[in-house]
RNA sequence: GCGUCUGUCGUCAAGCGGUUAAGACCUCGGAUUGUGGUUCCGAUAUGCAUGGGUUCGAAUCCCAUCAGACGCCCCA
């Protein structure tokens, strides 16, 4: 035998007996989402490779380590590891600035990230995502993360965690940062190697290192007085207090969290994450907040927008598998040319039904049918001669014979 | 990139140095049931990820490689 080449590290196919709860997950964004006003939009799986480098940033490990790169005739190409990128992209490249605000875009599609697979981690993945332009008010924050819990709920995940915090503006962050560099700065040689690779890379991250030592030296007075200082802006600070009296108003529970600090560099003012504890390590099933500033970095016009994303396997993995459906009928016959004509007659009126291909025994056509359907439409030679059917509902066992014309009548279609 | 654990039929597995490598499910064939889903028979791994070793003897011990799971980093 040939060898079996297999699927790729970090990649899995959706098997037809899953692909029902696929079909869930994105009926419900295009309801929900559509609901807030969403258009969808769909940019390509692949982009020039310094879009990435500019939009996600330079110093994040999505862009450094884990972007699928290749060259094809000068040029350098990347396999999207996220889609805010492309559709800020598109929204500039479209003119869409001249819409008039708020120009809100939802997406799904596949994602990649070269990592090491594990729980709720894969290479190919899928995420579905909002992205709002033109709004710098904090209504939008709070709309944004309202159609989130929206979404979550409309799909039965009720209990969990939103965590919010507010990173502030670039310029009370960089204040920030470096006076937290500067108190380290005599622990430098006591951290460990993580936190002295992102004392440079991004101090802030520095905070939720599990590293006992670490914390230790997070715990010392004067050090803590800095990490806990209240360092956002008055300007930042009032954003930030009008998006927390908006969700109170609405109802949404969230826990604030310091820690919070999203991974891509493009953000400013409010992130968010959204939890569960049945995820095992990877346990956020939605991360987003507000990057006011990358569309004027990829060459558009100033313009804020909020914007999140749902890794798709993850929230699969909080739901309850449904049972794909059964046929409505199956059609049992020894002729199967009786059978074809009959199962085309109901395929046209819309009913799910099959029949025997390979024309087996009687008795191995019933077993089929009692596994795979809800009825079975029984035409032996009795029936064909006084163009009949036997309808029998496989559950209870009834059988009716009836005219073939009212077959569909005698039946359930799921 | 690092760490821990795992690798026996399509699936779930028993086996823990000497077995003809259990069993279950699925699949397929047959018997029987007045038309099935009950029951009964039968088929399905010369091989235990791959390659080396240790041993009289290895799925069982050791090494390497590969693959997978989980965790770190980071992220959805």
């Amino acid at each position: 035998m040939a060898k079996i080449i297999k699927v790729q590290k970090g990649t899995k196919d959706i098997l037809p007996q899953e692909v029902e709860q696929w079909h869930r997950l994105e009926k419900n964004a295009l309801e929900i989402f559509t609901r807030y006003g969403y258009k969808e939009i769909r940019t390509p799986i692949f982009e020039a490779t310094e879009l990435f480098a500019r939009g996600v940033g330079d110093t994040t490990d999505i862009v450094n380590k884990e972007m699928y790169t290749f060259e094809k005739s000068d040029r350098s190409i990347t396999l999207r590891p996220e889609n805010t990128a492309g559709v800020v992209r598109s929204f500039i490249e479209n003119g869409m600035s001249r819409l008039s605000a708020p120009v809100k875009l939802w997406y799904k599609g596949p994602m990649f990230r070269y990592e090491r697979p594990q729980a709720g981690r894969q290479r190919q993945f899928h995420q579905v995502g909002v992205e709002m332009f033109g709004i710098k008010e904090p209504t939008a924050d709070a709309e944004a993360i309202m159609l989130a819990v929206d979404y979550l709920k409309s799909l039965g995940l009720n209990d969990l965690e939103v965590e919010i915090n507010s990173l502030g503006c670039p310029k009370c962050r960089e204040e920030y940062k470096n006076k937290i560099k500067e108190v380290l700065k005599p622990e430098f040689d006591n951290l460990c190697e993580d936190c002295q690779s992102r004392y440079e890379k991004n101090p802030l991250r520095l905070l939720d290192c599990k590293v006992e030592s670490c914390k230790e030296i997070f715990e010392k007075p004067e050090i803590k007085k800095v990490i806990q200082s209240d360092f956002i802006c008055e300007e930042c600070a009032q954003h930030y207090s009008k998006l927390k009296s908006y969700l109170d108003k609405l109802n949404i529970n969230y826990t604030e969290n310091k820690l919070l600090v999203r991974g891509l560099d493009y953000y400013n003012r409010t992130v968010f994450e959204i939890k569960s504890n049945n995820l095992g390590s990877q346990n956020a099933v939605c991360g987003g907040g507000r990057y006011d500033s990358l569309v004027r970095n990829l060459g558009g016009e100033d313009t804020p927008a909020v914007g999140w994303a749902m890794g798709m396997e993850r929230l699969n993995s909080l739901l309850p598998d449904i049972d794909s459906h059964k046929l409505d009928a199956y059609v049992v016959s020894n002729s199967e040319t009786e059978a074809f004509i009959l199962t085309q007659e109901l395929r046209e009126k819309g009913v799910k039904v099959e029949f025997d291909l390979a024309n087996k025994k009687f008795t191995k056509q019933l077993e089929k049918a009692s596994k795979t359907a809800n009825y079975a439409l029984i035409i032996g030679e009795d029936e064909i001669k006084a163009n009949k059917v036997s309808v029998k509902n496989l559950q209870t066992s009834e059988q009716v014979t009836v005219d073939r014309k009212d077959v569909i009548n005698n039946i359930n279609i799921g």
